[in-house]
This record gives C-alpha cells, structure tokens and sequence, in this order.
DNA sequence: TGCATGACCTGAG
DNA sequence: GCTCAGGCCATGC
C-alpha cells in the first residue's frame, strides 16, 4: 500500500511497477481514489525528477499507451529507449500490445 | 489571494 | 466512430 502525500502515493505507485510492465495516468488517479485527478499524476510524475529516488516515470503513459510525457525525458526517444530495454516494442511513440503489458495498481490490493 | 496551466480521462453530441 | 468540451487537484506566477 502507499501512504503519505498524493505526490508521494504516485512516487510510490509508480515504483511498484513491475518490471517490463506499464499502467496508466487515470489508473493511478484512480487508485489514488481521484480518477479525475489524472492529470495531477502527470504533474507528480513531472515533478519526480526532483525527487531523491530515481522513478520509472517511462512505465507511466496515457490511456492509448502513447508516450505522452517523452517530452519531458531529456532524451527525444529516451523514454523509448527505456521502454525497449525492458522488453517493450515502442511504434510510433507508442507501446505496442499496451493492454497486454498494462498493469493496475489495484492488483497490489489482490496480493 | 487569484487566475492560469498541466506527461489526462470521461461523457456527450 | 470521431470530435469537442468539461472536470479533476495542486503548483506557479
């Protein structure tokens, strides 16, 4: 489970992404219990570079599986690249088989 | 203190 | 099936 501030819940979320998967903005949001705070979550994850441990902001794309927040990797195709590394095919800035690599964080509440 | 914005999502037309 | 508009909450100026 997370606890502590809504950044830091996401921080936490977002690093308890199993390897080689990725999830969702709106699924964080949602399991933080604000589903339509999605865009916050990005706002954390942006924010995550000042954080002290390194977050694999990369595992965290859009509802469609695109690389929204590449932009904001200091790479142009970093967040790809990490992608790939992972096991990952990345078309067109975007995950191919997302929904078959997608992972909710509301599994954690089933282990 | 208040307005605008931001790596988005969902519902309605 | 696709496009437009609204909403959510916190941070920044």
């Amino acid at each position: 489970m997370v606890e502590g501030d809504f950044f830091k819940q996401v921080h936490q979320v977002v690093q308890l992404i199993p390897y080689g998967r990725v999830t969702s903005y709106g699924a964080i949001a949602s399991y933080l219990g604000s589903a339509g705070a999605a865009r916050m979550v990005g706002w954390a994850l942006h924010k995550s570079g000042a954080s002290a441990k390194p977050i694999p902001a990369h595992r965290v794309l859009n509802r469609n599986g695109l690389l929204s927040g590449k932009a904001a990797f200091p790479g142009e195709n970093i967040m790809q690249q990490l992608l790939e590394s992972e096991g990952l095919t990345v078309v067109n800035n975007q995950v191919k088989d997302f929904e078959k690599y997608f992972w909710d964080p509301k599994e954690l509440d089933d282990l």
